[in-house]
DNA sequence: CTATATGCAAATAGTTTGCCTGTTA
DNA sequence: TAACAGGCAAACTATTTGCATATAG
């Protein structure tokens, strides 16, 4: 795939547009800052980035923004126990990691994989998503 | 594996014990209610329905009991997105199939799945636990 | 008897809602 | 300009905490 079709290219306004998201400054902004730093924030954390480009945004739009990115499939939400939801902007099917120190990470899964944990369930089951959560120690690298 | 040596054959408090855990009258009782109904309630559930056997508990005693029952490892909790924690005392290593009517379903994992999924990871990862999810759409059967 | 667990009520964290105003197509 | 999104404050839900009393080893 060519640099320039990946969704990093392409105007914000439109990749939103393009999945059924009326583009708003707010979601273009709250978008862009799960983008650029490729992590898993929660909302409150995703709030206090974006204060600085939209000064008047309010936490309750992170939050409205968060669900219309999540339920347009541009963006997914990470559950952890006794954590609050996490957003990761990497569409690629990946598994997360959550280490000890609070840090998550992506963990790149294969297809194969993946199929193969579709083929636990009887056919007859519709899986509209699979989600992969490791959770322990991961080596420091800092 | 013979019947006396399941879990359920032996008294309560003797398995408690054996894992750390203070057997306690609330205890025994939180835990018990996990295994008589081998489904996935919360704890507001577990609540509701112990109150018949100990009706003086408190959901405050609750949550610190199913706590500790996860800690020591005889409780597992499980964490969907947007749902308060559910419990589940089925130890075999299994995934969970969240279904759209809220339904929470046991899937078997064997052995081997799982350690695909664990190499998946770099060896100096320390995996504590893996948890699968899935999410879908499951046939009725009532 | 000493440590630890319970029960209650109040506190907190995360998230959602209602309502009025502002913005987008 | 009609439909939809944002901002703010208040509501709500799930969970945790502090403290006095009760219970287990």
């Amino acid at each position: 795939m060519a640099e320039s079709d990946t969704i990093d290219s392409k105007p914000l306004a439109k990749v939103l547009n393009e999945h059924g998201v009326r583009p708003t400054s707010q979601r273009e902004t709250v978008y862009e800052s799960l983008l650029q730093k490729r992590d898993h924030p929660t909302a409150d954390e995703v709030f206090a980035r974006v204060r600085e480009k939209a000064p008047t945004i309010s936490l309750a739009t992170v939050y409205n923004c968060l669900d219309v990115l999540v339920q347009n499939k541009l963006v997914r939400a990470v559950n952890f126990e006794r954590a609050p939801t996490q957003y990761c902007a990497n569409l690629a099917p990946h598994a997360h990691f959550h280490d000890e120190a609070g840090r998550t990470l992506d963990i790149e899964m294969p297809t194969g994989v993946i199929d193969q944990l579709r083929d636990l369930l009887p056919s007859d089951f519709d899986v509209k998503h699979i989600e992969v959560n490791f959770h322990g120690r991961a080596p420091h690298n800092d």
